[in-house]
DNA sequence: TCATCGTTTCAATGATCATTGAAGCATCAA
DNA sequence: TTGATGCTTCAATGATCATTGAAACGATGA
């Protein structure tokens, strides 16, 4: 293998983060509720998942910078962090399409106003 | 679990797919050289790959519909294709951002004009 | 036909990951 | 303080994945 730049590695981080059919859903469910954030045990109880496994892909997520959480009283509030995610969209873009002349143009033209 | 819809399945595994070093790096080249495709053993030579880890890799890309492959004399020719990626693309897209009316908007305006 | 090349397939080992159950920690109410 | 709640961490098992070396296959050229 070739080295990789650390830009490789940063998506190769993201995609195995979310390649996992339990962390696509609770990142999806927390990219529909938003920046308010959903507590843990609202997350176990929706996707049907032990807690203690919710917990462990929650730190999954978090690791490769995908979710946010804060404490509120005895809860824990997770929300999403939609500026790794832009960065990984760009990147596969870029790398879809864009980073060749050879290949048809895809790149998008707008981005999360937040990021 | 709550039960996920095929469209989520396969999204974990175009996810899966391109969530491996080599892997990524393998379709980065693909999509670099675009329609006209590299043989196999090009690939394993620039990427410093023992062949036979390179097939399996191949096999996976192609498994999820990232790669497609012709033969050519006893050469094999693997090329990108563009319409996984677009769908995976579109597919995160509305998931990050347009799927919540709460998140900010980025959704792209351009597609592959090959898919 | 025979030897060679490019590629794939197979089997075996080691490593990594997902899941489960139990225990631990902090917060809140009585 | 006592007990209950919400969540996390730990350890152990089983499953899946990556890697390696050897072998096999089809295509080509002598």
């Amino acid at each position: 293998m070739i080295i990789e730049t650390m830009k490789n590695d940063a998506a190769v981080k993201l995609l195995s983060a979310l390649a996992h059919t339990s962390r696509l859903a609770v990142f999806r469910m927390l990219v529909q509720k938003g920046p308010e954030g959903i507590p843990a045990g609202e997350i176990a109880e929706k996707l049907k998942m032990a807690p203690n496994a919710l917990s462990f892909h929650l730190k999954e997520l978090s690791h490769a910078g995908l979710v946010r959480s804060r404490p509120e009283g005895r809860f824990v509030i997770y929300s999403p962090d939609f500026r790794a995610m832009n960065g990984l969209l760009g990147y596969l873009t870029e790398n879809c399409c864009a980073g060749s002349s050879k290949a048809p143009a895809c790149t998008p033209t707008t981005q999360c106003e937040e990021c």
